[in-house]
DNA sequence: TAAAAGTATGTATTCGTATGCACACTTGAC
DNA sequence: GTCAAGTGTGCATACGAATACATACTTTTA
């Protein structure tokens, strides 16, 4: 007769079977592991056999069990709006090295901008009982988030200006601010005043605040804004792309571009240069982001500088300090943008 | 005697909650949402009732305890060698499709390439039980992937051709074939003779194999490796840049370069015009991967294309093959490269 | 030298859910 | 009118660890 076939489990040991081998209880390989001081000190030759014990069965605590009684998991949630667009991984980085010195780990998930998919990371949050949720909310509405936070009682900090709850934290940038001053600069400083925008739908949250910015910017020079140099697209480099074939067909170019991420705006100059058009020369081009791309691309790309790495460690900072201080009020926390200027823009004078 | 400083959490129901307000037993609300057919049908009735006092208390199942009963997580984990590579993002949601499909979450980590935090992934695994797990080990010897597969008796999945084990599917490209191809391609089709290679130090998985892949097409076409056209990075664009400014230094290009990927293939192509010089009339470049990148780059990279997709979904499909069958054996599944020539390369003509 | 105060450990219970088993009640058959 | 075979529920328990409380033993104190 040959060997079984291997009864592929042996069982993985817990704490009785640590305990029973070191010749202890149960209790005592807890009170051992988890040091607590309070808990009862253990006889420095009980702590060795029971660590020995530990050793030998390779025991190591089930994460799952001891979430149950402690109601605690050590993970904290982050939903991301795009997994491809590298803004978000510089932040994801950050958050991540926030949580991991807190001894927490992370579990990313990504929204691909879908209604759907927030919703469902919500509800994951809920039923798992992550610790804390840090998120980049799209489409969700206040009574939306107010819905599920009302359910939960855990720290929420999400990415959104458009977001006012008593009880998530908010981080923001100043788009409608750095957009203005983009626009202001290229207006005053570069003497352009043919300018056009490139956008997104209002739903997109930072949407309406960016066009705004362009908007007042003009204004506030004495300019008119002209309906052929405004145009949408949805965050994608196809969708530059789509907007600069636009443009040439309708056959006018404004003499500059603020657009409304670098992905669209590199997405432009491509298909503007396969047309036999150039940048800066014949259009200036202002994205917003910059994304490590935004170096790749010739011209390199003038773009409003989010620094992601300061709005990750931002949001994971405002959570644990909720999480170690649950009385904390909640708080609208900014990130500031700054505009780098580089060869995608450059001086007009008429 | 004052109350108390207000227990800030009024509780999340539980099913006994539920169940008291539908005046039925616990036992019968978890048969109710469950609804396995084996478990006893419940009357249509009693099912109204639950699901109402479901509805009424916004109840949602604790996902942490029905872990700790089921033995399942209905999570897997996933770790990337990298964030902020292109090339994992398409891979990262190719798994999460196939996981979503299935009814599981994607606990996603990143190494930054760094053995600690392989290993640090490997623990969490263990302890937290997620039911499977996918990884792009770089670092991790086949000893230590047998020390912890041992320990635990979940499915992994790998992508990295070096790793063999019983337990563990191996999903791998065929690296030194493709870049044997494109090496010979260059020679053959294209006419070069002065052929370097920018590799990465040996001890990054891919890296032999793909330069043997390129000594090995050399070697065929009678060719002798140059070691002045022999360099090494470590995948970053910053590395890219450091091999160009060393080529330069030096004073003599090859005309053809074959590069271990293409972060560092962009790279190099940007310091060398930088410096003056024109790819691809001094020198033709080939990258590896196929990052979005290689589109943005003037000239466009021409490149071994990796389908990340392909490969995400083969690890996935296999992991959760494995978690239905738990009795299948490992497998070693093959992904496949393609040459895409663009604008990076040239024919040659002596 | 008995009582009080410490120390080290064990006992019992709890977290929220799933599930084997027992039980009561129907229905139909003989 | 008794028994077999369903139905629909409740009871008890288990998953693995943490913790309030009890207990045994030791030391200190009056």
């Amino acid at each position: 007769m040959t060997k079984k076939p291997t009864p592929i489990k042996r069982k993985r040991p817990t704490m009785y079977d640590v305990a029973k081998l070191a010749g202890v209880s149960q209790p005592t390989v807890s009170r051992v592991l988890n040091g607590g001081e309070m808990t009862g000190r253990i006889s420095e030759k009980t702590t060795e056999r029971v660590l020995e014990a530990v050793q030998q069965l390779g025991y190591r605590p089930n994460a799952v069990a001891r979430s149950l009684r402690t109601q605690r998991t050590q993970t904290i949630a982050l939903l991301i709006a795009d997994l491809s667009n590298g803004f978000y991984h510089v932040m994801a980085r950050a958050v991540q090295d926030v949580a991991r010195q807190h001894g927490y780990e992370m579990l990313i998930s990504n929204s691909d901008h879908l209604y759907e998919n927030e919703r469902h990371f919500c509800e994951i949050v809920l039923g798992r009982g992550v610790d804390g949720a840090i998120m980049v909310p799209i489409r969700l509405s206040n009574a939306d988030l107010d819905h599920y936070v009302s359910q939960t009682h855990i720290p929420f900090v999400v990415l959104a200006e458009y977001i006012v709850h008593p009880n998530i934290d908010v981080v923001f940038l100043n788009d409608e601010r750095a957009t203005y001053d983009a626009t202001r600069w290229l207006i005053a400083d570069c003497g352009h005043s043919k300018i056009g925008y490139l956008g997104v739908a209002d739903y997109y949250p930072p949407g309406p605040r960016r066009r705004h910015g362009f908007l007042r910017a003009l204004n506030d020079c004495g300019l008119e804004p002209d309906p052929r140099f405004m145009k949408m697209g949805d965050f994608t480099l196809e969708s530059g792309r789509r907007a600069a074939h636009e443009f040439i067909a309708e056959g006018e170019l404004p003499t500059a571009l603020v657009i409304v991420n670098d992905l669209m705006a590199i997405g432009l100059i491509l298909s503007l240069q396969e047309a036999g058009y150039s940048v800066p020369d014949d259009v200036s081009v202002v994205g917003f982001d910059d994304i490590p791309e935004a170096l790749i691309v010739r011209p390199t790309l003038t773009t409003i500088a989010q620094d992601p790495h300061d709005i990750g460690e931002k949001m994971a900072k405002a959570l644990f300090e909720r999480l170690e201080n649950p009385t904390l009020l909640a708080r609208r926390i900014e990130s500031f943008s700054t505009l780098r200027v580089r060869d995608s823009t450059k001086i007009r004078r008429p």
